[in-house]
DNA sequence: CAGCATTTTCTACGTTCCGTAGAACTCTAA
DNA sequence: TTAGAGTTCTACGGAACGTAGAAAATGCTG
């Protein structure tokens, strides 16, 4: 399974926040910015460091880079709600009996949720 | 997220096969069996190899031994379809936004899977 | 166009996780 | 009480990841 990182993760996350493709050193801002709102003691990253993960991101296809424009500029390739669902499907497929998880899963789910599944599966 | 490697993933398929806990011993015999068939020239993992790994599936929680019974027998301590379900609630909620996930997993789901989730929510 | 600042790539190191298993220790049955 | 089966301890190599310096590439500016 495609498995992040904590760094890969927040890097993300950021990615996914932002519409337009943003360069190595914006997002090391936005992670330090990050980090100290949890007030966590720790100099910002360097940004070999940010530009490490975004080539790791990127091989896994997760990220891709505007090489024209100088400073780079990277976007997620997926959205964050397309990237999670893959990653449902993909659990779900490990197991053999899909429907057995399936139920199990409905019934975990919040009612909220549930009813939200209803309205998306109309009616049959 | 509890994510396992090759030999951590086949032991617990091997035991969530088995309702009975069973022995390092025999799920070494079932792992060499299960490997053969995949005609791959390979001599059978140690028994230390798979009580190390139990170790740690029993760690990660997901397993449980009867250390009465002097060789110790083990179980999974959930359905894998419960440890399956709990796995998708668990990347549903690494979103912000789940129902917008929730919309996009509907999307990717077959028909068939669809009808089931139909007949498990029930009218509304 | 040459030098400098910025950016990117390469290389690397420490840590953790996992597959793998020998060495050492602990039981229990005879 | 001791031999053999079983269990725990210790360890090592490889991969993934966080981290970042060194080196190379690029582009602006005089």
């Amino acid at each position: 399974m495609a498995t992040l990182g904590d760094l890969e993760r927040a890097v993300m996350d950021l990615l996914w926040e932002h519409q337009e493709a943003i360069t190595a050193n914006m997002l090391r801002d936005l992670l330090s910015q990050r980090t100290s709102e949890d007030n966590v003691e720790s100099r910002p990253l360097a940004v070999t460091t940010v530009l490490t993960v975004l080539s790791r991101l990127e091989k896994k296809g997760l990220v891709e880079r505007e090489r024209a424009s100088r400073p780079h500029r990277y976007r997620a390739v997926t959205s964050r709600e397309e990237h999670t669902a893959e990653l449902m499907l993909e659990v779900l497929g490990s197991a053999p009996d899909r429907e057995a998880v399936l139920a199990r899963f409905i019934g975990t789910v919040s009612a909220g949720e549930a009813q939200t599944l209803r309205n998306l599966l109309g009616r049959s």
